[in-house]
RNA sequence: GUGGCCAUAGCUCAAUGGUAGAGCAGUGGCCUGUGGAGCCACUGAUACGGGUCCGAUCCCCGUUGGCCACCCCA
């Protein structure tokens, strides 16, 4: 039965779809993309495993309330940045906006408190906020984290901090550490209060968003960019100076322990995180812009696992934004190792010479050599100009004539110098030159 | 969430109230015998929806997306 009759009407072309687009504040990481995003796992995995961090993932779907609980109702991230459903069944998930909460529910879940403390964990991948994009903003993130739970004495915070400072060493970018105390439900509360006091008297200087905040979550004025709120800052009561005894002593343990391998950082009496579930122990990791080039941040948060539902365990982490810190590679120029090339690309000639080649392809790959080929390209010109681009090694060449007298020509594409040789040695010839190759590339 | 700028081919950029053009990339050919600056040809676009108009890619409205600032944060 035919398929179309002769005198059918041609099927009006459907209206055109519209483009698909990205769903807003999503990115796609593309292949040309891997070499920073790779070289920065690899980065993270190198420190994590020198500073005894094991990786864990946590879902990325997780009981809304679980964040709700760890993160705090008034903060913006709560509020108004979680992108939160209703399942089938009626559940109320929420895609997880940071990670310390799901850490810190496995921790419990699974009884790492039973494992000898403290229990260091590190971990990447993406996380989602619902905020109006731009540039180092998306709504679908990456973070890389590092936890060390089970441990309350400041030398863990310093550690912490120590192995952020060596990350951003191997990631070859220059960055300044932020640090402070926000204290302990004992002391911070009256601190608080101090502030609240000190802003009333500046009410009349300041704008309608900041006496509203002042109402809601006073300490985040401290970090404003509001250049009335900056002037007032700068005689703002410090936080520092409002510690119980037992946040002062840790805070100046820490401090101890950072000047102790002479490490710098910036004191940082203004910096507030955005999180509640922060105690003493806060600090930021800025690049050249400070704040507003901040590539990630922790802290303490001693309360968080008791909060939800765990026995007492105190816990310091820290997490960094992936997507930032490509940029800033990008911006930098840091070199990267680049894309895999394949050692061999097989170049045929005619229809015989393609089937040898299919075979030759998988020994060369039994063998552990990366190969790659055209077999639908027919010239060796085009071929060749293949191999070129996807910066194989070497070339083989097999047509007619070497079909005939079971040769193969192996062309160096580097230099171009090209040599016929058996077809049983091919193996060992690749290898010979491959290893030739590698042991020179290596620096001396 | 608020405000501003923006959207032409895979990329970078032209042009026009009256048939949208280039470079690069891609594909094919010259070429069953040699890539990394050869030659030739081809493919491919006005984000989506509506309005004004004889006619809209251009003007207007809306939607979607991007960038920037605010907000916030990673």
């Amino acid at each position: 039965m035919p398929i179309n009759k002769p005198d059918d009407k041609p099927v009006k072309p459907a209206k055109k779809a519209a483009t698909p687009q990205l769903v807003r504040g999503m990115h796609d990481i593309l292949p040309t993309d891997w070499p920073w995003w790779n070289f920065i796992f690899n980065k993270v995995e190198e420190v994590a495993m020198c500073y005894g961090y094991e990786r864990i993932e946590t879902p990325i779907l997780e009981k809304t309330q679980l964040f709700t609980r760890a993160i705090g109702n008034t903060t913006d991230i709560v509020e108004k940045e979680m992108f939160s459903f209703v399942d089938q069944s009626g559940d109320h998930l929420s895609l997880r906006p940071e990670y310390t909460a799901g850490i810190a529910r496995a921790y419990i879940e699974h009884g790492m408190l039973s494992l000898p403390q403290p229990v260091k964990m590190f971990s990447y991948g993406p996380h989602f906020r619902h905020e109006r994009p731009q540039a180092g903003r998306y709504r679908q993130f990456w973070q890389f984290n590092f936890e060390v739970l089970g441990e309350t004495e400041a030398v863990a915070d310093s550690q912490l901090i120590l192995a952020a400072a060596a990350l951003f060493e191997r990631l070859q970018l220059p960055v300044t550490f932020a640090i402070n105390s926000v204290g302990c439900p004992d002391c911070r509360p009256k601190y608080r209060q101090v502030l609240i006091d000190y802003y009333r008297t500046k009410r009349s200087e300041m704008s309608d968003e900041a006496k509203k905040r002042l109402t809601r979550n006073p300490l985040r004025l401290l970090d404003s960019k509001e250049e009335a709120l900056i002037e007032i800052n700068k005689n703002a009561p410090q936080c520092v100076d409002h510690l119980c005894e037992n946040c002062r002593n840790h805070f100046v343990k820490l401090l101890e322990h950072l000047d102790e391998v002479e490490f710098t950082y910036q004191l940082s009496p203004n910096l507030v995180r955005g999180i509640d579930y922060y105690t003493r122990t806060v600090f930021e990791v800025w690049g050249e812009d400070g704040a507003a080039s901040a590539f990630g941040g922790g802290g303490r948060y001693d309360n968080l696992i008791e909060e939800i539902g765990g026995r007492a365990t105190a816990a310091v982490g820290f997490a960094c934004g992936i997507e930032r810190i490509v940029a800033e590679l990008k911006k930098k120029q840091v070199p990267v190792p680049p894309r895999q090339r394949p050692d061999i690309f097989i170049a045929s000639l005619g229809e015989a010479a393609r089937k040898k080649a299919l075979k030759l392809f998988e020994d060369l790959r039994r063998q552990g050599v990366t190969v790659a080929e055209s077999f639908t390209k027919s010239g060796l010109k085009s071929q060749l100009e293949t191999a070129n681009k996807i910066g194989a090694s070497f070339a083989l060449v097999i047509g007619q004539k070497e079909l005939m007298d079971d040769t193969i020509i192996i062309r160096d594409m580097e230099n171009g110098i090209q040599e016929t040789v058996d077809i049983q040695k091919v193996s060992l010839e690749i290898a010979k030159r491959l290893e030739h190759k590698a042991a020179r590339s290596v620096p001396a």
